[in-house]
DNA sequence: CCGGTTTACGGAACCGGTTACATTTCCTAT
DNA sequence: ATAGGAAATGTAACCGGTTCCGTAAACCGG
């Protein structure tokens, strides 16, 4: 294994001037009010019973008087719990992401914890760094939308105890709790609805799927599904790379003219696919449906408003993220079941974009 | 003052077990390293030129060996500095936020902070706590997109030395470093545009403005602009809040009915007011731009997609938030100077939604 | 009235780093 | 050979909480 490097990277260690206007700690409190650092200490932690009625309100009193703020350094030094969790996005400007997160921390505050926030951009390197980095803040947990490609350092986080788990992406061979939509079913059921409107040749246009077991279940069930159904029409699936220019284009114009006259249907593996599908057939001047239709993972706020109203598979963001953190509290709170995997049903909303063949 | 009740809301106070698998200490790496636990720090703190290079070398080695972190916690006790900057936003699924973010976000790593986001709802009550909160775990800096109903606590905040910036909302009494987006040229700018193509109606739709000084620019100066250009048009301001069921639908319907014949646009104060707006008008039927022209605050994924493609003004976010980190950086450094506004300014992009008359 | 229990609180060590202030080692010039 | 200074490293207190353990006082039933 690599020498990590470990040295702090805060530049500025020269000299911060912090010209100490004296914050006030618990020791000053207790010396106000005329108790032991212990006494304060229990009433902060909520110990009443141990406390007398006219102490508890003096040091109430106190407190407010100082403006004081216990240090939760301090505390999660001596405690060895942080009280924070951490969250790793691959990318935070996706409002899938954000939606998980929002889930989150409508959790953690509720319970009193903090949320550190990173977003990797799909990296590897910095999603490390960050793992490294929230592992020195000491984190009470991690919940992580992985790139897949830092399995090691998960796991020594793991054998510190600090829960991991999973969201959108399922690494089975780490033995996390993991929260996802589920995609075998949102998919099926799609499909099902795709077939019953008459739809001839459904194309599924994906990033490349690499370790992200979501885009490898959607395009896996819809490759399958179209085999089941004895569907006549090839079940294209096209991968397309952002990162290489005009790829979209080509792999659409080559779905577009080897599809001619046929009722067809662009089915997106997400939203950011569908916004830049819809981006070129706008250009290429297709009407939607008349020519096209077109369906996407994600109902996302655009999607009832861009004309004729987008059919999309609505994931329970919101609701991964809320069960993501209660697993993290249950196994803070010492719960040592097996991991589980918890598959949270996708929604159909059909819109104007994929109307019947008959109509 | 209200006597704030400081008791630790972390429920779990009970016993979260956490069978400690002994994390290595600074410590455990001088006595596996044969040295002192100063040696080490020195080492931690990259001042290799008091360390002999043998030495040095035996340290990364025992660094790696014992998979050592060093707790963050107990560095920034000592310190007093947490090595963590706060992130208060109004509402973190709105991607003017989660832009600004991403610009803060890249600034904090790469001068070695980690990120706390907190997510308000626009609640103050939330606010508060959430300052509080930061303020507990030492946060070295907070950047806030303020409901401007917490002054106290913010202040109470800069007077411990704690740099605070202000993004997207100006609150001048305050004396805070902020950075916004300069509205006054955006809203000069766009209306210019609006005119010269000919608008004979337009109207701005806001939400309620209360201390959002983003909204008060954007409709001040487009009240002013339409007064100063002598316009023949009344200067149509309606405020719309969502939180009153169907007051959107029916301000539109007084705009519309009222404006019937003439060459017309709307104009949205941001994005999410967008598009609610296209929503109802869409389901009235209109089309744009034949029946209206629209355009808004906020480039956001859709505005090239929905047809026409709508005309926006981007905000530079990113920016705003990367000069917000910068200047927190300053501050920490200990720059003393006057506080600043910075306004960054919006650009137009225009797109099919406002055509010219001529047209 | 007394032993035992409960209630209310305090002393001091400890968590894992940092740092002011030695101390030791080693080199160099005289 | 040695004084003197630089280079390399160590000692121990400290940051602000928590917690184990101890104790004084109040209470209580027999």
């Amino acid at each position: 294994m690599a020498i990590v490097k470990l040295v702090n990277s805060v530049k500025s260690l020269s000299k911060p001037s912090k010209q100490q206007s004296h914050r006030s700690t618990i020791g000053d409190v207790a010396r106000e009010a005329g108790v032991s650092k212990t006494t304060i200490s229990r009433y902060l932690s909520g110990q009443f019973d141990s406390i007398s009625e006219q102490t508890r309100k003096r040091i109430e009193q106190t407190i407010a008087d100082l403006k004081y703020r216990p240090n939760r350094m301090a505390r999660g030094l001596k405690r060895d719990r942080s009280f924070s969790i951490g969250m790793i996005v691959a990318d935070i400007t996706n409002p899938f992401s954000t939606s998980i997160l929002r889930g989150v921390e409508d959790v953690c505050t509720k319970h009193g914890y903090s949320l550190m926030v990173c977003n990797t951009d799909n990296d590897p390197v910095k999603e490390k760094e960050y793992i490294m980095m929230l592992q020195a803040h000491r984190i009470d947990g991690l919940i992580i939308n992985s790139t897949g490609h830092n399995n090691e350092y998960l796991h020594e986080l793991a054998e510190e105890q600090t829960p991991v788990v999973l969201v959108d992406r399922k690494m089975p061979e780490l033995g996390f709790d993991t929260v996802v939509t589920n995609n075998v079913q949102a998919t099926t059921e799609a499909m099902r609805f795709f077939l019953q409107q008459g739809y001839e040749r459904i194309a599924f246009f994906t990033q490349p799927v690499e370790k992200v077991s979501s885009r490898n279940e959607r395009s896996n069930t819809f490759h399958q599904f179209l085999a089941q159904a004895n569907h006549p029409s090839i079940t294209d699936v096209y991968v397309v790379d952002f990162r290489e220019n005009g790829q979209l284009e080509q792999k659409l114009e080559a779905y577009l003219s080897s599809s001619q006259g046929q009722f067809r249907l662009l089915f997106a593996v997400n939203g950011v696919m569908q916004l830049k599908i819809l981006n070129v057939l706008q250009q290429k001047g297709l009407r939607i449906p008349e020519d096209i239709a077109v369906a996407c993972f994600d109902d996302l706020d655009w999607a009832p408003v861009i004309p004729p109203g987008i059919t999309t598979i609505a994931q329970p963001t919101y609701e991964i993220g809320v069960n993501a953190m209660e697993r993290v509290l249950k196994r803070i709170m010492g719960d040592q079941s097996p991991a589980e995997t918890i598959e949270l049903p996708g929604k159909l909303i059909i819109r104007g974009s994929t109307p019947s063949k008959t109509k």
